[in-house]
DNA sequence: GATGAATGAGTGTTCATTCAT
DNA sequence: AATGAATGAACACTCATTCAT
């Protein structure tokens, strides 16, 4: 029965196990295929190589999270109207656990995605994310007009979009459990929304 | 002469060029050697491998590092008597400027450790960082005592170190001028203060 | 209908095209299945491997040229009473005519054959039509008797052969165009009749 | 002693038995390792990869050749002044001795060069060869003027200069014994001329 | 007739490391 | 203090071929 699994998802289960433990590129495809009970020729068979390997392990959550935060993006545009309030209100926080709990669904995919791509097509992957993160702040800000907003530098916006971004990373990295990253996530909305209204100038 | 007592250096530059434009693992000791223009017995007498040759160049920096750390670490132990009060006043941003300075004074090498090192025994210098602020961090709750500090959980303590290791990370690949690094870690210690007595839900 | 009976046709198609492309060796079985839009099984069941491929390709055209060389032996072993003209006539002309016609009849087989077919069973095959011409040659020589006719050493009369044959290689390779590669048959028959007599003493 | 002889030497000796009996192509560094005695490593201390060991084989005597040949077209270009005589003269037969000398001083290295190369940058030495010698033949024309000389196609100058080379070719692949080559390549020239001659429609 | 999965040996190449000199 | 030769295991990848279905 479970050695009727297909070679192909036996191999894709290797490379997640190889992948995690070893990294992108010390992990070895010939290590992968013996812990699949299948030969390398197998492997080329369904990938064409070490890196579309990754890529078939990774591409479907990496849209599943892409389309996520997208609709949540495209939310946000159509609420904020008057200047950011930005409050701890629930909506940014029912976004980060809508996130958070996609990511754990595909926990070691995207465990592999942030930590242990090095060496492969995805390893700037978060800087993609935040590039576009940046992007959407700009259409934010250009909504509201520059009415009431301190001029925050470029430099200061992209740090805070990767602690953002990190925020995720270390709850992958530092708590298996998702339920005690969904109550994680709540006390960290309220630490990143008080450090932004505290570089507003705001009460919180 | 001005040759002579060259050699080991020669290689600890060629080698902290190589670490810093192929990261640790991709480096590649022969290429280190060539354009130092030495050969691979010459590293071998010097420096017991690979892992050793990245060890001296950072070795002495990472100390630096350590006692400077330790030093504020000392200083806020004494000065903290009351609740902790962690407002932006000077004595965080003092420090934090301080850790700057030192860091810019060996870009590369932090950077390599940092940024460069996956696959090397410095791969995880980061959490023994962490670990270590948790650690001050707990000194610091205990001589204060419980009272009037709500309970923060490990985890979050956990992040909020990282965050603060992390600003410093993103400092170094993407400010390398250290005046406007300076300039940016005033607004970052604003942001993580507020953050930070947000959590604690004391006003700003 | 249409579609029924291609398979093997599709397969000898595509092979053509890669042996001609990358030559015997380099040329992949997997390539030549996926450009006929057929699996390997199809293929192996067709033909036995790589070289039965070329051979189905190659041998009936082979047969043709064969039969077309033994006709024009036949009718000069025929003709030939005297001492070895071989005068510029029509006879000789004619002939390699033919066989030009022949050959370009299958251009890309002859061309596989005589140039790209290293690696496998027929990459001797011009050796196989130069003894085979040296023979006739012999048999033409027992009939005049050796009255008037130079000793010509074994090499010589191989080496001639050879330069026969590479004519017309020489003119799959470089002349695409049949009715230019009839024209220029006609001057190298010259040629070599020239060479041919010259070698003998003879005047022209 | 025998087994003194320099890794390097060694490997170049391998190499040659190698590519002699295989081919360039089906050639396996593995086995050329393996029967000098030595590992893959110790190739690659001295050569860039496959296909730098085949050059390092061949081309001092490829330089060798060339000059070689430079010589006797620079030779050639000041005694022609009237029109082409190309008489069966003693210049062309010594000319033609002397390559055959060379070459078989490089015996396997031409044999290789020329009939097992394929694969490498070297497959076309030939054609490289063939258009140096139709340059030198259009600047002997361009000396000479057009008097007296019947228009050649390009065509036909192409295939006389093959002919010639393949003869050289043959030579090699024929005739193990440098002083029997000696004595064909005379009657080889006589045939040439005599073609040659036959062409223009003088006699011989 | 034909599929598609799988084999297993093979390829050229790279690497950190060792060591006699 | 340093050379330069050499090791040997590992790497990703390709191939013609087989065979149950």
């Amino acid at each position: 029965m479970a050695e009727d699994k297909a070679t192909r998802e036996k191999l894709l289960d290797s490379a997640k196990r190889e992948f995690m433990e070893k990294g992108y590129m010390k992990a070895s495809l010939r290590t992968i295929c013996k812990n699949a009970g299948v030969t390398t020729g197998a492997l080329y068979f369904f990938f064409q190589g070490k890196e579309d390997l990754l890529g078939e392990l990774v591409e479907e959550p990496l849209k599943g999270l892409t389309a996520l935060i997208q609709h949540h993006f495209a939310e946000e545009a159509e609420t904020v109207t008057g200047p950011v309030s930005l409050g701890a209100d629930t909506a940014d926080v029912r976004a980060a656990k809508e996130i958070v709990r996609f990511m754990y669904q595909y926990y070691d995919v995207f465990l592999i995605l942030l930590t242990k791509s090095q060496g492969s097509r995805y390893e700037d992957i978060v800087s993609h994310f935040a590039d576009w993160g940046e992007e959407h702040y700009r259409t934010l800000m250009g909504q509201v007009g520059e009415s009431g907003v301190p001029n925050l530098d470029e430099y200061i916006i992209h740090w805070m979009i990767y602690t953002q971004i990190n925020a995720f990373t270390h709850l992958l990295m530092h708590e298996p459990d998702v339920e005690k990253a969904l109550a994680h996530i709540e006390k960290i909305v309220v630490f990143l929304v008080s450090g932004w209204n505290g570089m507003f100038g705001l009460e919180i």
